[in-house]
RNA sequence: GCACCUGUAGCUCAAUUGGAUAGAGCAUCUGACUACGGAUCAGAAGGUUGAGGGUUCGAAUCCUUCCAGGUGCACCA
């Protein structure tokens, strides 16, 4: 319906010339008398066109040809807008469409042959992944679907550092329980890693190589053990919410290629970067930054930032139209950095797309659960998945604004009840299947004759459904999953009214037939809605 | 102290990015199947959008000053 609105109003151009495309934009009104789309466009023009509104909206409707006959009425409205009707017949017509392209309803060409690159996740394997990370996990895996929904061909990326402090105290962990295993008496410290994930891994050098690695002081032996272990499990718990990475990245390999000298040396040659107490800065306050940041540290090693810069610089040479990095709140200060250093040299960060989700807590009984990862009294993702399923967890993770702090009740999503939104979505579509189900048994099928239709109920289904490619590209394009959800949502409510008022099978031949055929297209639009967030469209429940 | 995020119905959150009368779910109260799944539907009640000021045809949304919560502010990542 509005691919078709565009085509009016492009129509129009050659009669106004003030006309501009892209700055139109329609939407669907609050309220139902003021039509099935409204523009506010002659309110942009007014000023520009030194006119009211009101005559603006006048004059583009004077010269408005409806080559197709769609509209039943176009009004002028308000102090200006411009308000659309549909005629049920046009709407009806076009649910074929969706008939027609089942599974690939929704996809569109708009960014074909655009490469895109989403990296999340990005925890470095020093233990199981916890509920913080199942919200990026879930998040970027559904950022990326969507791109991929709009016509890009994206790669899914996983970035990890597997040396330095962190990883030496995890080795020492492993091998210090592995000992204790032994019967040795281990003074265990108080900052290592206390996970019993960690005993877990050192049982398992002990079924393998029993005591014969006992003396190894190399601490090498036990960090492969370890991040091998740690890395299998976190990529089972992936497995289990459907998600699956293209490219594992190791920042371990920028500085044994030499990429990170490599950087030092650009920052030097454009004396961007200055020592000072040993250490080397850039200097971000000549590009008016608050302070110089440290990119390299008197002890010879770099700062993150160094292997940040370095990494996205690859990404770079790998010639994506498209970068997606999505990080927790404690991120925040970062990425600028990052981004500013990339700018010093030259790269294109419009390209970078960085999106921050806040933090995830745990709700019980109205009761927030603590969580620390030293005390290793957190919740697990894995454990969390356990609890109430990954459909709901994936629900649960996408149903908030990723600005938002995501209370996850963990009381309501283990009910099984109306209380529980995602059964909402899914339910609609078990009713569904139920139907065509009961459809076949009689030996019903759906017609493409749908017109015979005109019950508000299945008028108001109709359109929504129309609107699904409009809302997979916002939602895409936004970065916002919510646009899609709440859509979804609606989309579910407008079934069920219908499903109420109206009886499918029993009717006329003509009308259980045109009735089946607006279920399957609900059907096609929950399925694939559902598949974007990952999440599964049952048949019963 | 500085930066970023948040503040909307009793609770958890929306609001097509500046649009028309701020909407859902839960909880509360009323109602609705001898037929396709009642995990549903219809209705009631619930609001000075944290507070004040500003910008304009128009503000929950933008600017500004406060108030409250979260996160970060290292030669940690």
């Amino acid at each position: 319906m509005k691919d078709y609105l565009y085509k009016v109003f492009n129509d129009l151009k050659s009669k106004l010339d003030f006309i501009e495309i892209d700055k139109i934009t329609f939407n669907v009104p609050n309220f139902k008398e003021h039509g099935d789309f409204a523009t506010n466009y002659p309110f942009i023009l007014a000023k520009q066109l030194k006119k009211s509104p009101k005559e603006i909206a006048k004059e583009i409707l004077e010269n408005l040809t409806d080559s197709e006959n769609a509209f039943s009425c176009v009004e002028v409205a308000g102090n200006g807008f411009i308000n659309f009707k549909f005629r049920k017949e046009f709407i009806f017509n076009s649910l074929n469409k969706v008939l027609n392209e089942g599974k690939e309803f929704g996809k569109l060409k708009k960014y074909f042959g655009r490469k895109a690159l989403v990296e999340f996740v990005s925890a470095n394997p020093t233990g199981p992944l916890t509920v913080g990370h199942g919200r990026n996990a879930v998040f970027g895996d559904t950022i990326a679907n969507l791109l991929e929904a709009v016509g890009y061909e994206v790669e899914r990326e996983y970035y990890f550092n597997n040396a330095g402090r962190q990883m030496r105290i995890l080795a020492d962990s492993v091998r210090l329980r592995y000992l204790e295993l032994l019967g040795e008496k281990i003074d265990f410290p108080d900052d290592y890693y206390q996970g019993e994930y960690i005993i877990d891994i050192a049982k398992k050098i002990l079924d393998e190589f029993s005591d014969k690695t006992r003396n190894i002081d190399d601490l090498n032996f036990f960090k492969e053990f370890a991040e091998k272990e740690i890395f299998k499990g976190i990529n089972k718990t992936l497995e289990r919410l459907g998600i699956r990475f293209d490219n594992y990245f190791n920042e371990n390999s920028l500085y044994e290629t030499g990429k990170i000298e490599e950087v030092i040396n650009q920052f030097k040659t454009k004396e961007i970067c200055y020592e000072k107490d040993g250490a080397l800065w850039l200097a971000l306050t000549k590009l008016g930054k608050e302070r110089d940041k440290v990119i390299v540290k008197s002890t010879g090693e770099p700062t993150y930032r160094l292997p940040d810069i370095a990494y996205h610089i690859e990404k770079f040479k790998r010639d994506y139209d498209l970068m997606v990095d999505i990080f927790g709140a404690d991120h925040i200060a970062t990425y600028p950095d990052v981004l500013a250093g990339l700018e010093i040299l030259g790269y294109d960060t419009r390209k970078v797309k960085v999106l921050i989700h806040q933090f995830v807590t745990i709700v019980q009984d109205g009761e927030l659960v603590k969580m620390s990862t030293r005390k290793a009294n957190f919740i697990t993702l894995d454990q969390l998945i356990d609890e109430v399923g990954a459909d709901v967890v994936r629900y649960f993770f996408l149903m908030r604004s990723i600005s938002s702090h995501l209370n996850f009740e963990l009381t309501l999503a283990k009910k099984q009840t109306d209380e529980n939104p995602v059964f909402y979505l899914q339910y609609a579509h078990a009713r569904i299947c139920g139907i065509l189900r009961f459809a076949i048994e009689q030996g019903k099928q759906p017609s493409d004759k749908l017109s015979v239709l005109g019950e508000d109920e299945e008028i108001n289904l109709a359109k929504h459904l129309l609107n699904f490619p409009d809302v997979v590209l916002r939602s895409a394009e936004n970065y916002d999953q919510l646009i899609l959800i709440t859509y979804l949502h609606e989309l579910a409510e407008l079934f069920h009214k219908f499903y109420h008022e109206h009886r499918v099978l029993g009717q006329s031949e003509e009308i259980t037939s045109a009735r089946l055929a607006l279920c399957k297209a609900a059907q096609i639009v929950l399925q694939n809605g559902l598949s974007i967030l990952g999440i599964n469209a049952p048949e019963r429940m």
